[in-house]
DNA sequence: AGCACGCCGACT
DNA sequence: GTCGGCGTGCTC
């Protein structure tokens, strides 16, 4: 059993009676969800040759040679394997290591805190580490020249900002803070000084942003700043640019360098900065092992390689305020917009009487304003599709997913949208126009009710597609832009949509959580929600931080330029806290109240949650082990008796993808959560059951 | 994770 | 008879 963070580095005496027996042997890690390493002989053509954080190719199992990661040299006592030999390692896959020593660190990190097998987490902080270099030769990189472009005399918050934070960039070493700047105060100028900063003096800077869609606009600005020293990182970026990406990280080419979380792991040279931009956004949480949060990921980085970390946003999250307001990051506020532009004016339109109409006559009359005067209208609904349920007005049936017990979603047959568009098309006998968009099931609108023959389908509810199509009838004049996941599946679409908003060859765009933030979209004046409130109906304690955050952010597209924005809020909850700050746009007060209720009910950011699911085909059995898995940590006498185990409980979505699922939910404080993360590694859950553990969820599901 | 092995049901 | 689905176990 390996576990390299504890064993001494002195080698223990040699036993004089058996010196044959000690050998060095190399320990190993593949990229697999087993908790084991692995030991191997090193060849003599390696000897010498071989240190830590290298990347090797050996013969593991059936699999012939398997690229895995040297985790330390040792000196071992062969005879105390009697079982197999020792095989011996292959080749050494670089010339030097790929990790450094605290990458290792970090991946060791990783394995402890979001319970992964120390394999995932060596090849999560070695992204590009599964596969083997590309044979042919390298391009060379390009004489690194910056731009010049013009700089904008700063706003005093920004010179505030600026203050506050480049002289830590300057100075070096650990310094976190929150930059927390309202909607359009300019933070992305206070993060380019900064980086600038870091350049001066012969740092690398790297830049986060939480979706790949963020990264045109924001590579386009840090281009025009530092020119050729900017690189991108993504999956969508081909192979071999991405190669060529790493090796000048490597080599201390890449100075600055933007991505989504995954870029957090991109080895930079001489790091002297990390920004992350809308640090609230729960994208910034890994879906599968190593379920990590960039967040955290980032100021663990920051506490290794000594740099100062700066997170921005207007919303920040709960984790990261409350931080803030304990003095255990530094927080930089910005609080007026640039030019002292006005903020812009928010208003509820109370929906509960009004028949389910689909606009209130004030954002109706808005609306036909903005066309008048040539100004773009964002109409905002977080709902994808034509009719977000099917239903037989006979017998009562309703389209639901076999596999995952929601409603089936109907989708109109997509005609590819010209940006400036013209209409969907009418339905078509398409063959999958009912989605399930947990688990993309999909299956034809039925003609006749499947249970009682009846004829008369309807379709209910509203999401994107169909509100394009009833706004088209309120608005025969307008161009309109649909942008949600549905539009902007291809390559390319997104810049493409960008483009048709910011050249004003549409007058409406409707989108969805896609279009809430970050953009900036000069000649748009006006925002409408048309459900502001849906949010807040899910069965989540961060129900109503992500409602404030999604109103705000989508508050924040309106009169970015010279003009002044307007917003409506539609919504049928007028008067919950999250959406009444929401319209003064009051983090602060939301901030308050939210922190107040987190302590009281012992949410994050007050204690930690790790969320552990067990699934399996058969329902019995996973109920079963799921009281097993209560009884197990109840026995457990080295349980750490803060860490309380909630449950069991079915899950929210009973069905999904065929099997069922129940959770345990543990809710401890910080500091002891990881020892009861370390006994849980001995839980085997029985046949058939799988386990699956969430540390730090930003989704209870 | 993959992949092979082995055990049972339903077919040319 | 044997093809192939899935459950199980192993990888230094």
């Amino acid at each position: 059993m390996s576990d390299g963070d504890t064993r001494p580095p002195a080698l223990p005496s040699p036993p004089a009676a058996v010196p044959d027996s000690l050998v060095d042997v190399a320990e190993v890690a593949f990229p697999l969800p087993v908790p084991q390493t692995f030991d191997y002989l090193i060849p003599p053509t390696l000897q010498g040759a071989l240190r830590p954080g290298q990347r090797i190719t050996a013969p593991f199992g059936h699999r012939g040679a398997q690229v895995g990661v040297v985790l330390k040299i040792c000196r071992k006592d062969t005879s105390q394997r009697p079982s197999a030999a020792l095989k011996s390692l292959l080749t050494a896959v670089d010339p030097i290591p790929a990790l450094s020593e605290k990458d290792i660190l970090l991946a060791r990190r990783l394995s402890t805190r979001y319970f992964c097998s120390i394999g995932q987490a060596i090849f999560c902080v070695l992204p590009i580490g599964k596969h083997l270099p590309p044979k042919r030769p390298k391009v060379s990189a390009s004489a690194a020249t910056a731009a010049t472009a013009q700089k904008f005399t700063l706003t005093p918050d920004q010179q505030n900002a600026c203050e506050k934070i480049i002289p830590r960039v300057e100075q070096g070493g650990f310094h976190p803070m929150l930059l927390w700047g309202v909607a359009a105060s300019g933070k992305t100028e206070v993060y380019l000084r900064a980086i600038e900063a870091a350049l001066k003096k012969g740092n690398s800077a790297l830049y986060l942003v939480p979706e790949i869609g963020l990264t045109p606009q924001v590579e386009a600005l840090l281009r025009g700043r530092f020119g050729d020293l900017v690189e991108v990182w993504h999956s969508e970026i081909a192979r071999g640019d991405r190669w060529r990406t790493w090796e000048n990280a490597l080599a201390g080419k890449c100075r600055v360098l933007l991505g989504p979380r995954s870029a957090v792991f991109v080895p930079l040279q001489n790091l002297g900065l990390v920004v992350m931009d809308e640090e609230h956004d729960p994208s910034y949480k890994e879906d599968s092992a190593p379920r990590y949060h960039a967040r955290e990921v980032a100021l663990e980085k920051g506490r290794l390689h000594g740099v100062p970390v700066i997170l921005g946003s207007a919303t920040p999250s709960m984790e990261s305020y409350r931080r803030a307001l304990e003095g255990e990051i530094a927080l930089v506020e910005m609080s007026h917009r640039v030019f002292d532009r006005p903020a812009p004016d928010v208003r509820a339109a109370d929906m509960r009487r009004r028949g389910g109409k689909l606009l209130s006559p004030e954002l109706a009359e808005s609306i036909a304003e903005r066309l008048a005067r040539k100004e773009q209208c964002l109409i905002f609904l977080n709902r994808r599709g034509f009719s977000t349920y099917v239903t037989c007005a006979a017998c009562g049936w309703e389209a639901r997913c076999p596999r995952c017990a929601v409603s089936l979603v109907f989708h109109k047959a997509q005609a590819p949208m010209k940006p400036g568009g013209e209409l969907l098309p009418a339905a078509t006998k398409n063959p999958n126009d009912l989605h399930c968009h947990y688990c993309g099931y999909g299956m034809p609108l039925p003609e006749r009710c499947p249970r009682c023959r009846s004829a008369e389908i309807q379709l209910k509810g509203r999401g994107t597609q169909k509100i394009v199509s009833e706004l088209a009838l309120w608005f025969p004049q307008a161009r309109f832009l649909r942008w949600d996941r549905d539009t902007t599946r291809k390559k390319g679409a997104h810049t493409e949509a960008f483009d048709a908003v910011r050249l004003e060859t549409v007058d409406i765009i409707v989108g969805t959580q896609m279009i809430a933030q970050g953009l900036d979209f000069p000649a748009v004046t006006l925002v409408g929600v048309l459900d502001a409130d849906r949010t807040l109906r899910f069965p989540d304690f961060r129900a109503g931080e992500r409602t404030f955050q999604l109103l705000t952010q989508v508050a924040g597209r309106a009169g970015r330029a010279e003009k002044p924005g307007i917003v409506f809020l539609q919504t049928r909850s007028p008067d919950h806290y999250a959406v009444r700050a929401a319209l003064r746009l009051d983090y602060k007060t939301f901030a308050e109240e939210e922190l107040k209720f987190r302590r009281e009910m012992e949410y994050p950011p007050y204690k930690r949650l790790v969320q552990i699911l067990l699934r399996g085909k058969t329902a019995e059995r996973v109920e079963h082990a799921a009281e097993e898995l209560m009884r197990w940590i109840e026995e457990r006498s080295d349980w750490p008796k803060e860490v309380e185990p909630l449950g069991p409980a079915p899950s929210f979505y009973v069905l999904r993808a065929g099997l069922t699922q129940w959770q345990v939910l543990l809710k401890g404080p910080e500091n002891v959560m990881e020892l009861a993360l370390s006994a849980l590694r001995d839980y085997k859950p029985p046949k058939l059951v799988s386990l699956l553990v969430d540390a730090d969820p930003e989704e209870l599901q």
